[in-house]
DNA sequence: GCCCAGGGTGTTT
DNA sequence: AAACACCATGGG
């Protein structure tokens, strides 16, 4: 499968539950299940309904990238490096959360914040520690909070906890309605602008349109499209995005020179 | 010690 | 509207 490519799917800044193991497979908690993949039980996996949507794998990616590819040659460079990222159908709350987490922050420290939180506040069945429902984050002080060393982001996944879990931003009718109008729900939260609410729609909401910039994407944007405008990329733009994201993360030299 | 990290808020020009 | 300090925390 020349589009399905683990690592760059798991690894490609979207996801923060996962852990490479020693023999090159993964294990990682979704939806309250917790699974071990590799590219040798891959097909198996992709027998199960569940992980066959998380993994996205219904829609056709070979399709897209060469649709995109037509359309620019730097973008077909991009895409060329990392054909086989997907993008994942993740919780909306626990990417809405992940993304409040990750702002000014790196990833391997954002990665250790999820664990904590999860660790401290979710709950355990069988042995799998879930992501925290809103309602178990509502009622609690930012001191409650301290352990996970999120710093002065408690603030803000508290507040989105209460309107999450009061209905004022419901997450589900964001799937439907238009996205510029799920990014204004998402960002009446604090903590939440416009990278965070793009996150939240592109991996939580499966959004493809949504198109996050972060210090990355605008750098690229600036070196390798300039003036050109996020939504000229059409409706797979959120796709286009990653392949960029991922290019630029992975060939830091093309924005050294700088000055 | 300094700088940066998948940003957002509040304040100042 | 654009620039800026500030926000906790940890790693390089």
């Amino acid at each position: 499968m020349e589009c399905f490519d683990l690592a760059q799917t798991l690894e490609c800044g979207q996801c923060f539950r996962w852990d490479l193991q020693p023999d090159g497979s993964y294990t990682g908690i979704a939806g309250g299940r917790m699974l071990n993949v590799s590219a040798e039980n891959l097909t198996e996996v992709l027998k199960d309904p569940f992980w066959r949507r998380y993994f996205d794998f219904d829609l056709d990616y070979e399709k897209i990238r060469r649709e995109l590819s037509r359309a620019d040659p730097v973008l077909a460079e991009a895409a060329r490096f990392a054909p086989g990222i997907r993008i994942l159908n993740q919780d909306p709350w626990e990417a809405l959360c992940s993304f409040i987490l990750s702002q000014n922050n790196n990833i391997p420290r954002i990665r250790g914040i999820v664990a904590r939180l999860c660790e401290q506040f979710g709950e355990e069945t069988d042995g799998v520690r879930s992501f925290p429902e809103p309602a178990a984050l509502r009622s609690l002080s930012e001191e409650d909070l301290a352990g996970v060393r999120c710093g002065f982001r408690a603030r803000y996944l508290l507040d989105a906890a209460r309107r999450v879990d009061s209905g004022r931003v419901d997450l589900c009718a964001l799937r439907t309605v238009p996205v510029a109008q799920a990014r204004e729900t998402l960002m009446t939260i604090v903590g939440v602008g416009p990278k965070v609410a793009d996150c939240t729609l592109l991996y939580g909401l499966h959004r493809l349109e949504a198109f996050p910039m972060d210090v990355w994407m605008k750098r690229a944007m600036k070196t390798l499209f300039p003036g050109r405008a996020p939504e000229s990329f059409g409706r797979y733009a959120g796709i286009a995005q990653q392949y960029i994201f991922h290019y630029s993360r992975m060939n830091p030299q093309l924005f050294q020179k700088e000055a």
